[in-house]
DNA sequence: ACATCGCTGTCAACGCTGTTGACTTCGGCG
DNA sequence: CGCCGAAGTCAACAGCGTTGACAGCGATGT
């Protein structure tokens, strides 16, 4: 009798006992609402209306906490029309994933770092090797693709959310970052004053450009076994 | 009980006054050795034996001090044999990015959220917009290829800086991470096993990899204007 | 030559972080 | 009912970046 642990409600001050996916579930909300700079034992112990210290008693440390927070985020996997091409359902995919690291490029990094890989990577890596071995590639240059593809994606990914998750808002006007390019003296940065018109380009673009490459490449290795140097080359061309 | 500034450094002896060069060094020798995890405001006055706080009378706060530590740090260019082609020149300013980006991750993500571009970054992206003109391309595509490039390196780079400066050793050790991909359950998992052991390739063939993808992509470029897909029309040059 | 004033370095302290150990309370089980 | 481990609370520690008040050095103006 007395508190009833069924009546509990956000503002109500009653409250469930914790468990990890409740404390996950506001940790979730606090980097939504707020970002993961917010994101505090102390904060997370106010989300929930507990002691921040009882967060302990459910994860070992905020490193163990912030990976299954990174699961979860990472688990959800695109809905993808199978009635689309290889190369289109590649494409998605590696979108998806760029957008994945775009929105939590923190927790990103904190997966890329963890030894014990966990499943939604596990489960993402053989999407994406099933769709190039679909397209024709042997395992072996299956893996060395997908690693282009994970660098491609980190890399765009990465430099999206620095500019958003930026605290500079001068970031994210690219006019004015080509302003100053413009306007760097012309005899010392003659190639940077003359491309600066089309510096910085839309990186949804760019990513896209990327992607295409990519793929180029590996339907020219389906097709020949070579990369294919576009060169007219009558011999060794790679080191 | 005043403190005499002639007679009260620590090896050295006396210590000169402070100034931004001589903080930097201290900053640097701690990078250096302990790396910028270590580098905190209070290991910096321990390293020039002067109170932390001191430091503010020279840079305005943290941020300033790297932002300034790692336009040091990207300041330095490659050595470039001048008889080399465009195309290994660019290899070789690739390479050399990569390695400033895989040295210092941290300060070089600090220097790209830098709304006002430093010195060194505007040489670098001369320089490499200088190559990509020279090799045949307009500034437009140039500005686009550069993009991708400095992706590519962003992407390479991280993914190194990650693995080896990760406090866990075992990042180290590919065999034992393909391992993981090869014992996961074959029905689940069926691509990720069978590419299991190619997965996780030496980075540095990797990013050579990447990087011949993209110049192919240049010299296409180049040559037709066009990327290049690799449809039937293309004169396969290698069978 | 003396007084002045600003720059530099020192010290103590604030607010924040993750984390620990001791204490109390709750809930299920014999 | 009584027990006992799990769960929650509280105070505290060490570390971080940073600030404001104070003290000495050095150059400067008269």
């Amino acid at each position: 009798m007395g508190v009833d642990p069924t009546a509990a409600a956000p503002g109500d001050g009653a409250r469930p006992r914790l468990d990890r996916e409740l404390i996950l579930d506001a940790a979730q909300a606090i980097v939504a609402k707020e970002g993961i700079g917010k994101l505090t034992m102390r904060r997370i112990g106010a989300e929930l209306g507990a002691d921040p210290t009882a967060v302990y008693r459910h994860f070992r440390n905020k490193h163990e906490l912030l990976i299954e927070l990174a699961d979860r985020l990472f688990g959800i996997g695109p809905d993808l029309d199978p009635g689309l091409s290889r190369r289109d359902m590649l494409r998605a995919e590696l979108r998806y994933a760029m957008y994945r690291y775009r929105a939590h490029p923190d927790l990103a990094m904190l997966l890329a770092v963890q030894p014990d890989d966990t499943p939604s990577l596990q489960r993402i890596a053989d999407r994406m090797l099933g769709l190039l071995a679909e397209m024709g590639l042997s395992p072996r240059d299956a893996a060395q693709m997908f690693q282009l593809i994970e660098n491609h994606i980190v890399g765009v990914g990465l430099y999206y959310a620095l500019i958003e998750h930026g605290d500079d808002p001068r970031l994210l006007d690219a006019e004015a970052m080509r302003r100053v390019y413009a306007l760097l003296p012309a005899d010392e940065y003659p190639h940077a004053v003359a491309a600066a018109p089309h510096l910085f380009p839309d990186l949804d673009a760019a990513f896209d450009l990327g992607t295409d490459v990519i793929l180029d490449a590996v339907e020219r290795l389906a097709l020949t076994g070579d990369p294919g140097h576009p060169t007219h080359d009558d011999g060794a061309s790679t080191p």
